[in-house]
DNA sequence: ATTACATTTAAACATTTGTTTAATATTAAA
DNA sequence: TTTAATATTAAACAAATGTTTAAATGTAAT
């Protein structure tokens, strides 16, 4: 049993770093030392690698966006805070698998096997869009476009989280090293992003 | 002489669709309606084509960034503003091909391909920064993040480039019809990102 | 009209790919 | 220990893919 997770640790990296369709599955045979029938034995085939990856880091998906956005003893912008906080946190930890899922879910191949993981997505989406709305309506926020605030969040950190290259050129330093382990990089993202959001939904 | 145009048309349209890998070289010659061998008898290998494609489009990759940072006449926000117009600009008028161009330029693969892609853009950003930075010395712009600042324009725009379904859904209204082309969207995408920016530079 | 060259075609080629098979090894229960 | 199920292996299979070949067609200059 202890195999089949250790395929799937490997298909995941490799997925990653390559992408699925450039991996092969006697890349990861190779990689993993496993014997390239056993991808087949375990998973079927290797779409249904990639739909088990997808369901054991289903949960890491769940950003408890709801829990936030319904408790109202948070101000919005608190809400956005915290939300921004929760989404960086999540990422950021396990920024392998959302790389994967993010190119997947901006394919056009295989929808319908993403079909619930873009309908969470698009949920948080909503929900967020609907928090920036209510500040609006209250008078906290200034007259903003919700949908394109959240895109600029979301688009901030996937920016981020895509690119090695870019990451290792402009926030490397001097060695070039990706910062994307480092917890002061995460907090420097959380900060500007928290602040630039703030800067712009609040009333001058 | 127009067949190679041809191929290249079809090719980039695919590319974007279902990326460089998905796509081959059978597709390609079937919706082209062009025999198959055409494609190797034009750019020797698919991936030569992937290189005619790039060479081609490399003009518009030029967002002449270079012309406004270096224009004096301009304040520091004008700047940005004009960047920011210029670069929503460039990339709608080509988003097919600048989706490929960004799977291309994020994927880990075919890297020395795309290293003067992958300069060109590097160096744009590194003016963007000193830019920011500038603004900051010369205290018309508060103390914030220059790198992440523009990784936040560059990632909203990415953002929305990136994926169909998430236009459609939430920038598509009742019908849920791509947007990309409409000015309207494109304007409100411009404004947004200059308000969000100059809000979040220039000082209360 | 003939020549020389470029373009287009249909067919075949060689690899790579995901997958299957049948035999062997391992494990756990009776 | 025997048995039955599970896991692993090496080899082969079938389909798909990028590429090449050799013949046919078109084109422009002499």
């Amino acid at each position: 049993m202890d195999t089949k997770e250790h395929i799937m640790d490997v298909a995941m990296k490799l997925f990653a770093e390559k992408g699925f369709e450039t991996t092969t599955v006697r890349d990861i045979a190779s990689k993993g030392k496993v014997n390239l029938a056993l991808i087949n034995y375990h998973f079927v085939s290797k779409e249904g690698l990639l739909k088990n990856i997808f369901q054991q880091r289903a949960l890491n998906l769940q950003f408890h966006i709801w829990e936030i956005a319904s408790n109202e003893t948070f101000t919005e912008i608190e809400k956005i805070d915290k939300i921004i906080e929760s989404y960086i946190e999540k990422i950021f930890a396990n920024h392998e698998f959302h790389k994967v899922m993010l190119r997947e879910l901006f394919s056009e191949n295989r929808e319908d096997l993403h079909a619930d993981t873009i309908g969470i997505f698009l949920e948080n989406t909503k929900i967020v869009i609907s928090i920036i709305e209510k500040g609006i309506k209250k008078k906290v926020f200034k007259k903003v476009d919700p949908e394109l605030c959240f895109a600029s969040i979301i688009g901030t950190i996937h920016h981020l989280m895509h690119s090695k290259i870019l990451r290792r050129n402009i926030f490397g330093g001097k060695d070039k090293k990706d910062p994307i382990t480092l917890p002061s990089f995460k907090k420097r993202v959380t900060k500007h992003i928290q602040e630039m959001l703030s800067n712009h939904l609040t009333a001058d």
